[in-house]
DNA sequence: TAGTACGTTCAGTATTGACTGAACGACGCT
DNA sequence: AGCGTCGTTCAGTCAATACTGAACGTACTA
């Protein structure tokens, strides 16, 4: 049977599997992001989740060019370190908000081609409309989350005067 | 090559596929959106998308687990057609950010795990704040969005009063 | 200039899963 | 009851890709 800890990281992986990644990287971001090290090497990657190196280098490189892990140098030590990415969290939200924007330059194409006046054109108008919203509101809850991380004790003070 | 409305079709087959759904059904979720037909059968997505009708049928059950199509009937007709949901957008985004909510499960089991007033559990916590945040967020936009649709004359008054 | 310790690359494999064709079951009509 | 028209199911195939092992290039050290 796994621990607690080993069972977390699997979970991790098919939750990644789960969103169309490989299963692999989930591994890697869970073990970066609950290990109390600040961070990890790939040797450190490979024996602990059982994986080949080449997976770990691969694996590391790839969730630093989705923003998800960053890596770190350690003075006198010319081996690479990856630690998760502190605001891993707000990069995965502001992909997941980007891809349906993507989405929305596909409506817009679609508006163009629906007939003039119909009602699918008018569906699809509102539907921009939803994704516009969405594109605002979103803008606003970063900034507002991020004057709350830096600034705690006035959050609830911003909240109610902007 | 391919007209307008077949490449955008194609294009809605990539999008889904890049998001780790089947391409296929993205191209049935194109085409009715895109249909000026108010739904279309199964044979209609057969013959438009040159699918096998096994494809369609799954595929359309598929969507509609998802909430992004649904199934319509027409009187004096025993056969199924489909409709892409006026709100699938919406619940594409409740979708996203439910998804985005079990990782945040996820990241509870992280903070157990984690030693008592560690760096990592005091930057597991505040991860843990921003779904928080985030969820509460999105709840609010949806309210709004949903009374902005209602009623979109009195939109502008209800965002200054709330 | 060897030798060592890195990370990366690449061909090969093994697995996954999307998609199909064919058989099946359900339903309505005559 | 018999027949045609639906949608669904399921085994099989094919393509995509995750992952590995081994070879490679590079940089530091003695």
């Amino acid at each position: 049977m796994l621990n607690d800890r080993d069972a977390l990281i699997e979970e991790f992986g098919l939750y990644f599997e789960h969103s169309g990644l490989p299963r692999i990287l989930g591994r890697i971001y869970g073990l970066l992001l609950i290990t109390d090290e600040y961070s990890l090497g790939l040797d450190d990657l490979k024996t602990q989740l059982i994986i080949s190196k080449a997976s770990a280098s691969t694996g590391a490189r790839q969730l630093t060019t989705y923003g998800m892990i960053s890596k770190v140098s350690r003075p006198g030590d010319r081996r690479d370190y990856y630690r998760a990415f502190p605001d891993a969290f707000l990069e995965t939200a502001r992909a997941g908000v980007q891809r349906l924007l993507e989405l929305r330059d596909l409506l817009r194409r679609a508006v163009d081609l629906a007939s003039q006046g119909s009602a699918t054109e008018a569906r699809l108008r509102e539907t921009l409309r939803f994704y516009d919203e969405m594109e605002l509101w979103f803008d606003d809850f970063v900034r507002r989350y991020l004057q709350s991380r830096i600034a705690p004790q006035e959050a609830g003070i911003l909240k109610e005067t902007t």
